[in-house]
Order: structure tokens, then sequence, then C-alpha cells
RNA sequence: GGGCGAAUAGCUCAGCUGGUUCAGAGCGCCUGCCUUACACGCAGGAUGUCGGGGGUUCGAAUCCCUCUUCGCCCACCA
């Protein structure tokens, strides 16, 4: 740690060595059984498992990185903090990853069977499993890897059957006879949420049913014309006279030749196309119900890969669904029963794992009754209980909740948790037994068993994560001490998929919410505002950012575009633009520390506390006491700002503070004493040091690396301390110093001032000038006058009426006139310019502050405080514009 | 069809409870500087009808209405 330091930060040289020796140290594993002495409960957050075969892509970087700050943040606070880590085998998308690979050498898992292609899966998996989070570790990701978990992993099976069982025998999970969505590519059920409805081009074709008896027909308008192979009735509304004669009578079904009949229903709304619907109980969720009500015969049309079934006429059998759809209308079109086409947009659902078209399908699935568990779920919220941010989601929370329908867990997949259920093969017992154990022969006749063929939906064991990775059902320490937590950290189109359905768990199987607060963050999107995706080409890796402008670059980057709710810019083509300014900060940061640790010598003097050699108050210079009372503001902002969640408010604070106050301001002015010109130097190393380890702490949830890297070169630091379980630094009302606040503010201004009168002249940077303040300045500015002649490059500063007139001319805002003689180099004309459109603005303000004040109303109705506030500002401005319009006069302005 | 959000400098965005950051930050741009922490830097500078229109108010980027343009979520009108 003697090193000398690089002028420039290296990212690459240090972060994965600082993140080993964390790692080492356990830093992030908190014990479960240790004594914990704080009152406030551990602060647990439960990281949203990625994909078992996902690499780490930008969504993954802001979703963790807002995770790690919070957690680094309460960490830091002296909570016991846990972020557990998992994966998540992914159900449909990691089979579909491995089916592709199979597809290269020319298989497909049927060639393999079942038990050999489960068999590869695992093989794979056990390859890219741990991948991610390896990768999440690059990032600095602080969470408890020796805790992680995979959702099929032996003790989350355990927990996923306790589960399915619990349900059942609460009669909560059933197996039903009903429409769900389908996928023919991945030939699975899917649940309503995995259907995502897009809005598509479509057409309404109207078509018509002649009726049986003759004389006529009807029209029916649908956008599936191919479903027509399977009606079984048309309905109408009961009050529809149009129709009312009609109803009970058959119509003849064309291109099948069958006759169906005319129903009445109230679900058909007689406004929309001619008021009588098609009925296809098998390929619609709405007609399915319309047939249980006027028992309708279902014919099943499609096979599972949507083509047409042997239920169809024979010249339509095995042709895929679009192909019937042309087919059917052409027959339509030349027997005259085409009525017409329409254009006609509408949503249809596509799955979200392959983007092929759903279909709705009647089948044999598993469901789980959801408006029970929904219940504690909804109340939660409305009494308060949950707190989302931004605080609208939980609109989105509550209206999906009210509505919510049953939950379609099964799926026609090799690749997941087997559905614990098994069915007794002997024909007169036939029985179904759902077992916590795998079952080999009967409970009943002792004979022959067969598993349910399904797997269950991945988010069947991701609801569970916030107390099955904590070993539950078993009663553990860890599942008393770790539940519930704190902070869900994910994305808003999470919430159905996860969000929701883990508090819903949370209630059923453990009486209380997983967690009270969540953080719903938005996208990650390039300059066009498209989502990135590797589809699109627009993902930026956020391994290359760290390769090229280290972790911490990356986190703040992410962290300071962000405020609450809103979607993360960045341009792929330009990585530069969205990570310099992280990379240029901590830059700033490891200068700062390498020039304020390279002037220490000796020991620190303490800035509080009792001892014997601490800086007492009266050895502070204003811009000590300035740079502490700075801190301690930051302090306060960057706090409060974390605990609200406005991340991007928080490194702001505390890039001002390093960066304006503490590098360009406090180290310059120092560097006279630090140099042995002036005096004090031992106050201003105590002042400089301890206000900058405040800076790094409140930086570190952000910017781990860099943080922890200088903080360790401390002097007097243990060996082992690390920034990451160091005390979160608290505000302290005696540093609030609004005086020096305020001097040292006039103090900037006059060096401001002073320096724009040198670059509207272009003195060199190499000369001094001289400067005269007037004779009533505030004493800060002569108390630091080294300070402003070092930073306003000015060799002598006087105080009084200068002897010159010929110079620059500047007023502050307490209305001390300032003067830089320049001699006759001067342009006097530009000078008048100059103070004219100084005066002019000043004018302004002036006449805009005298109407608001000569305003009855707004002297009479505006707070008085507000209204002594403008009162001053207006006298402020009248004595700038005093002094100036008097230096306009004597140099003889017009 | 219903609901929600956004529009501020060339770009990406802050601006919370109307008046103490009130018109801001970073990037980019212009000028001058390799000043012994940092050129990934320092100093100085230019750039805005706060999307349009109405309203409330003593006072509006901020609250309300409306229009325009983008975006998101939900939805069994076939």
């Amino acid at each position: 740690m003697t090193e000398p330091l690089a002028p420039q930060y290296n990212p690459s040289a240090i972060e994965s060595a600082l993140y080993a020796w964390w790692e080492e140290r356990g830093l992030f594993s908190p014990d479960a059984s240790a004594p914990s002495a704080e009152a406030r409960r551990p602060y647990v957050i439960m990281m949203p498992p990625p994909n078992v075969t996902a690499a780490l892509h930008m969504g993954h970087g802001l979703n963790n990185t807002v995770q790690d700050v919070l957690i680094r943040f309460e960490r830091m606070r002296g909570r016991q903090a846990l972020w557990l880590p998992g994966t998540d085998h992914a159900g449909i998308a990691t089979q579909n990853v491995v089916e592709r690979l199979l597809a290269t050498e020319g298989q497909t898992r049927f060639d393999l069977g079942r038990e050999a292609f489960v068999a590869r899966v695992w093989a794979h998996v056990r390859e890219t499993g741990t991948a991610i989070l390896s990768q999440l570790r690059a990032l600095g990701c602080s969470a408890d890897w020796s805790r992680a978990y995979f959702t099929l992993d032996e003790g989350l099976s355990h927990a996923v059957r306790e589960a399915f069982v619990q349900l059942h025998d609460q009669g909560l999970v059933y197996r039903g006879h009903y429409i769900i969505n389908w996928c023919p590519r991945c030939l699975t059920a899917l649940s309503n949420e995995e259907a995502e409805k897009e809005e598509v081009d479509g057409h309404l074709w109207h078509l018509r049913y002649p009726l049986a008896r003759g004389g006529g027909h009807v029209v029916v308008a649908t956008t599936r014309p191919e479903t027509m192979l399977g009606d079984t009735a048309v309905a109408v509304h009961p009050e529809d006279e149009r129709y009312r004669s009609m109803v009970g009578t058959e119509l003849r079904l064309p291109v099948v030749d069958r006759l169906i009949p005319v129903v009445a229903d109230d679900a058909v709304d007689p406004a929309f196309g001619s008021g009588a619907v098609k009925v296809t109980p098998a390929h619609d969720p709405a007609d399915f119900e319309i047939g249980r009500r006027h028992n309708l015969a279902s014919i099943d049309i499609m096979t599972p890969d949507a083509r047409i079934s042997l239920a169809a006429p024979e010249r339509f059998q095995g042709l895929d669904r679009y192909e019937a759809r042309r087919a059917v209308v052409a027959e339509f079109e030349a027997a005259g029963l085409l009525e017409k086409v329409e254009p006609h947009q509408h949503a249809v659902g596509h799955c979200y794992r392959c983007h092929t078209v759903v279909e709705p399908r009647l089948s044999d699935q598993w469901f789980v009754r959801m408006a029970p568990l929904a219940r504690p779920a909804l109340d939660a919220y409305r009494n308060g209980t949950l707190q989302f941010i931004p605080e609208r989601r939980g609109d989105d929370y509550a209206a999906w909740l009210e509505g919510i329908r049953d939950w379609c867990i099964s799926r026609q997949l090799w690749w997941g948790h087997r559905i614990p259920v098994w069915y007794c093969q002997v024909k007169e017992c036939s029985l179904t037994t759902v077992s916590r154990d795998d079952l080999a022969v009967c409970p009943a006749c002792g004979g022959e068993v067969h598993q349910d063929e399904d797997v269950l939906d991945t988010w069947f064991s991701s609801w569970l994560v916030p107390f099955s990775s904590l070993s539950w059902p078993d009663h553990t320490e860890d599942l008393t001490r770790f539940y519930p937590g704190h902070t869900i950290v994910s994305a808003p189109e999470i919430i159905f998929f996860w969000v929701s359905r883990m508090i819903m768990a949370g209630f059923h199987f453990m009486n209380e919410a997983p967690f009270t607060s969540i953080y719903l963050h938005g996208t990650v999107r390039d300059t066009q505002h498209r989502k990135m995706s590797k589809s699109l080409g627009n993902g930026i890796d956020p391994l290359e950012v760290v390769d090229r402008y280290g972790a911490d670059a990356l986190r703040y980057s992410l962290v300071a575009g962000m405020a609450v709710g809103t979607d993360v810019i960045l341009d792929p083509g330009d990585l530069e633009a969205s990570f310099a300014p992280g990379r240029n900060f901590a830059n700033k940061l490891w200068n700062a520390g390498r020039f304020i640790l390279s002037n220490l010598d000796g020991p620190v003097r303490p800035l509080a506390g009792k001892h014997r050699n601490v800086v007492r108050r009266d050895e502070l210079s204003l811009a000590d006491r300035w740079i502490i009372a700075r801190c301690d503001a930051t302090v306060r902002e960057a706090t409060e700002a974390y605990e609200r969640f406005r991340l991007n408010e928080a490194a702001a604070a505390v890039y001002r503070f390093v960066w304006s106050d503490l590098a360009d301001w406090y180290i310059e002015q120092i560097k006279p004493r630090l140099y042995g010109d002036q005096p004090g130097g031992d106050v201003a190393r105590a002042v400089a040091i301890q206000t900058f380890d405040v800076g790094l702490r409140l930086l570190h949830p952000v910017m781990p690396f860099v943080t922890e890297a200088l903080w360790r070169r401390v002097p007097g630091r243990p060996e082992d301390a690390s920034i990451s379980v160091a005390p979160w630094p608290t505000a302290d009302e005696r540093a609030a110093d609004p005086d020096a606040l305020r001097d040292f503010g006039l103090v900037q201004e006059l060096i401001g001032a002073i320096r724009g009168i040198r670059a509207e002249y272009a003195i060199q940077p190499g000369n001094s000038v001289r400067a005269v303040v007037g004779a009533g300045a505030n004493t800060a500015i002569r108390d630091e006058q080294p300070t402003v002649l070092r930073l306003a490059k000015v060799s002598t500063l006087t105080f009084g009426e200068p002897a010159e007139r010929v110079g620059g001319h500047a007023v502050l805002s307490d209305g001390t006139p300032v003067f830089v003689p320049l001699g006759d180099t001067i342009d006097l004309g530009r000078e008048c310019a100059r103070l004219g459109a100084e005066v002019d603005r000043l004018d302004r303000l002036v006449d805009s502050q005298e109407r608001k004040l000569g305003n009855q109303q707004f002297v009479s109705r505006a707070p008085a405080e507000v209204v002594e506030r403008e009162r001053d500002k207006l006298m402020s401005w009248r004595d700038q514009r005093g002094v100036l319009a008097r230096k306009r006069e004597m140099l003889g302005c017009h």
C-alpha cells in the first residue's frame, strides 16, 4: 500500500484484487447466528435471479447497480445486510437455448428423448450457470455468493413441492379443461402474462352463413377465418330484434357443411359488426364460455403446432393455420359467401420467449386459484404497508390484482420442476395422488403409477424465492433472521410475473409480505429510445465498459443518468459520451486523494472528540470552516437522497462537494499552507483528509472500488479495515456554519470577478495583476488574502479608493467595488460596454423587483419572509448597479 | 377502447411542497492555459419563447384545463 500512486487512475489494475479481498474477508456474508446489537432488523434484498443461460447485459447492470448502492448504503449504516443472489432455471428460455444448440447438430429434443435431453440441459447450465454471477462481481456487486441458490436446487425443489401440495390441499390448485394461451413453436401452455399482447394490423372478414331452411344468411365477422372449421354455433344478443326469430333455428356452416344452431347469449355485443358471432368453443376463450352455457360441442381443429387437425375436412388437414386461413377465405369467396374484408387493428398475443403468435387452445392444465391469494396482497397496498417507488406503479399493481385471473402453471416442457402428481394406472383405481415425495406405487391399490408429464411454470419457483432461498419450509436461523426483507429492485415489466406473486406467496406461506419497498427502475434504451436488445444489435456490453472505463465509471453513469422511474438513455455508438463523466470523476477522486495523501506528514489531528491534539475551533480559517460546513451539508443531502431512493441526487451532491468544493476551491486554497508558505498546515491537512474521507464514504455505495482503494491508504487505518463496513458519516449541527458559507462565498465572488476581468482583457496567465477592493469589504476578504492572491493571480490586494481609474471594474453581491488597474493597455470602449451591459442587466432586475415590491397584493399576501428576502435582493442589486454606474461616469463612458 | 407517463441548451437529463440555486448539470462547442494532484485537467465564455394555447395566483418551468407529439401498461367487441 505504499507504492506511489499513478497520476492516472487505472481501474483494471485494482478492481478485481479489491473484490477478491472483500469476498475473502466475507464482508458480504452476514452471520445469521451472530448477536445483532442493533435494534433494527437486518436489511435484505433478494436479487432478481438472472436466467441461468444469461450473459450480463446493461439491464442487469442497471438493476444490480441500484441494488448494490442500496445494500452498501445500509451496510455502512451499521445494519446487517444480506443481498441474496441466485440463478433461475428459466424453463422455456433455457429449453429453447438448448434446443437451438441441438438444431445446429441436426437434432431435436424428441430425437434424444426426455431423459437424455434434460441431462443435456443440465450439462449446459453447469457450464453457463454461474458465469453471470462472476460477471456481477466485476460490477462490484456485494452480494452474498455463499448463499447463492439455483431454482432447481434440491432445497428449492423441496420448497416448490411443499407449496404445490399445500395449495392443493387448500383447494387452491386444481386441474381443469380450459382455453389457455398456447405457443405452437414452444409447444406449451403459457400464462396470461406470458402472452404479450401487441397491436397488429389485421383484417376483419365478414362471412355469410346460410340459413339451413334456405332463403337468406347471417353475416358473422372474424379475424381468424380458419377457426370457422370448428364452429358449432352462431350467437346473437337475446334482445336483438334482427335475430330474435332466428334463435333456435339452424345455419348451414359453409366449407364443412355442418348444421349449427343460432343461440342467444348476453356476451354478444349487438353493436359490433353484424351483431352475430361465430362460436368456436375450442379456439376462443369467450366462445368457450358461450359453448359451456349452451352445451355446444368443442371441435379442436388444430394440432399442437397450429396445423389443421383431422377434425377438419380432409383438404385442410395438415395446413398451417395461415395457409388454412387463405384456403378458407378462398372457398368463401368462390361460393359468393364472402361479404367483405375490412382492415382491422387488434391485439394479438405473442409468446414472450419466441414471439410466435399464440393460439388459444383447449386443454387440460393445472391452475392456481388466485383471488384468495390476491386479497391480502391488495389489502397491504391499500393500507400503506407497501411502498412503490415511483408511487404510480402501485396503481398498476392494484389494478392487476383487482382483475386477477387464475394462473395456468403447467407447462408442456421437459426442463423444470416436474408436477408432483401421480396417476394410478390401474383402471379400477385411477387414483390421482399429489405428494411431497416421489411415488413408486399407488398408495391405494399398490398398482403402477405414472407421474404427470408436465413441469411447472418457472415463476412458480421464483415466487417462493424470498423464503425458499432461506431454506423454507425448514425453520432455520437464516429464515428467522432474514425474512422478511425490505426492498425489491426490479423492472416494471416484472411486476406481474414476479413482484406481485412474491407478495402473494409471502402472505400465504409466511403471513407477511417479503418486502415493503418496491423500487422499479426504468429501461436502458439507445438514443432513439429503443430498448437495448440483442436482436436490434443496439446493446452495450457492460463488461466492455468495465474493461475500458472501470466498474465505478459504469455505475456512476447509470446512477447519475437516472431520476426515479425514468429510463436510462445510453449511446451504443459513443461509449465515451456515456461513460467518460464517470471515468473522469473516478480519476478526479484518485488525484485529489493522491494529492491529499502525499501531503500528509505525521499523525493527523482529529477534528472532533476528546483528544489532546484535537483541532480547536479558533485554529480554523474561514476556508476550513467553509469546507467543513459544505461537507456537513453534503452528508445531509446525500443521506436523505439515498434514503429516498434518489440515487442520482446523492451522486450529484457528492460530485459537487468533491469536485467543485474540495478540489477546485479548498485544495487550491490550502496549498500555501501545505507548502509551508503559510501557517496552519497541520490544520489544513487534518481538514482536507477528514472531509475527503467523508466524501469517500458518501460515495462508496456508487463507486465502491476507487473509494476503497483510496480509503485504505489513509494512514492509521488497520490493515484489514474496509470502507464497505466503515461507519456512515453523520451530520453535525455544530458544523453547519452559515457565516462561513456566506463569507467564503464573497471570497469566491471576488476571485471570480478578478478572473473574469483577466479573461476579458486577455491577461497572460503568467502575469500578476493588482487589485483594489472597497475599504468596507467584508473582513473575510482581508483574512483570506493569501487565497485571493493565489487563486486570482493577484500580486497585491489593497483596500480603499484606487489611485487610478483605468482598468477593469466589478462589484460583489454585497456592493463591494472591485478594481483591477490595467494601465494604458485597456480598451476604454470595451470596458464601458462591459460595464454597460452589466448595468443594463441589473437595471432590468431592479425594475422588475421594484414592480414586484410595489405591488400591494404581493406585499400583503406573500409570506413576510419572502417579502423580506425580495427586499434584500432589491437593495443588493441597487447597490451593485450604483457602484457600476459611478464607475462608468468616472471612466467617462456614455 | 381504458389508464399512466414524458416534452426544459446542439445531445442526455436535473429542477421535489409555486417565491433561495430559477432558468441549472454533464457532454459537446468557442477562447486562453502542459499553473509542481489530475489535459480523464484548470480558468473564462456562448447557447433556452421551459412543446402550443388558455386558466388559477400577488407570483407558474412548477398547479388546473386543452391541443400537439412521443412512450409505456392494461383490454375476450368477434
